[in-house]
DNA sequence: TCTAAAATATGATTTAAATCATATTTAAGA
DNA sequence: TCTTAAATATGATTTAAATCATATTTTAGA
């Protein structure tokens, strides 16, 4: 439902929210130990996330990656789309095909409602805030 | 969040509910085609599902799979823990860690209640309750 | 304008899930 | 009791996701 391609994007643009800023920009090697992720690999998504304009980046000596006013705006189901494309979290949970209220599997109605809601909290809340929620304590970035 | 393997299993229980009984058995190139998956591995699925006592089978001539009157109360998370384990679908969504909500992840707060919705309807109504959806037309067993 | 430090682009390798294959065991019926 | 039809047990192969490796491009600063 959510790759581990995702997990590891949001962890790291969360980090990059927490402790980044267009005049502090951080690198891969300074990103993967923190969040745990290897290297190479959050290297590699970092890049999509910013070609794809979640994230920003500059390179050379003094670069690295992060976070401008407006990617803060950004929301983890912005994340998720990138990585793993609008469908996959949509997909109906028997067929893989589409799924459709009208044309229901028999566990469409045990599952539809609660995904409506995860997919509406997901975009609920910005970087930003969710950021925030850990500076304040209130919520912790895992390994 | 859900392997795929759970989603053929829920298809072939569903499917063995609204079509055996314990004077109708099903051999598994019966089941195979009809909710398209490859024999083979659905085969091996039926196998850990009896084995768990979540289906019934007999061997031989005149053997196959049913669903026994009990089978039939079974819910759909039985099938899902059976064949992903409880840990998987309880898992954070970030971490991959316990879940645990006086350390919440960033997300917690966002996916926690859903997904608790979601366990609770899954296991809300009996595999016969469902396939009876089915038999009225209320819902459709897809490909 | 040179050098070094960073991201970027691209592709190779590894691993776990999905899929396939087959020898063994059980039970019905002749 | 023999034969045959079924599930069962076990393991091999394939595939897609995860992970690793590296040559190229860009840019700051000497
Ligand atoms: S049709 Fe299956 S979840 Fe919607
Ligand atoms: S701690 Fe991450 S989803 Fe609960």
């Amino acid at each position: 439902m959510i790759s581990n391609s995702s997990k590891y994007a949001i962890k790291a643009v969360l980090f990059l929210a927490i402790h980044s800023n267009e005049e502090n920009k951080i690198m891969v090697k300074d990103i993967a130990e923190p969040i745990n992720v290897p290297q190479a690999y959050i290297a590699k998504l970092l890049q999509e996330l910013a070609k794809r304009k979640l994230i920003s980046s500059t390179r050379g000596p003094k670069g690295g990656f992060y976070l401008s006013s407006e990617d803060k705006e950004r929301n983890v189901m912005d994340i998720i789309s990138v990585i793993d494309g609008e469908k996959k979290i949509n997909s109906c949970l028997l067929s893989l095909e589409r799924c459709n209220s009208s044309n229901p599997c028999p566990i469409h109605h045990l599952a539809n409602q609660s995904r409506i809601v995860l997919i509406e909290n997901l975009k609920q809340n910005s970087i930003n805030e969710l950021a925030l929620d850990v500076k304040n304590g209130k919520s912790k970035l895992p390994l």
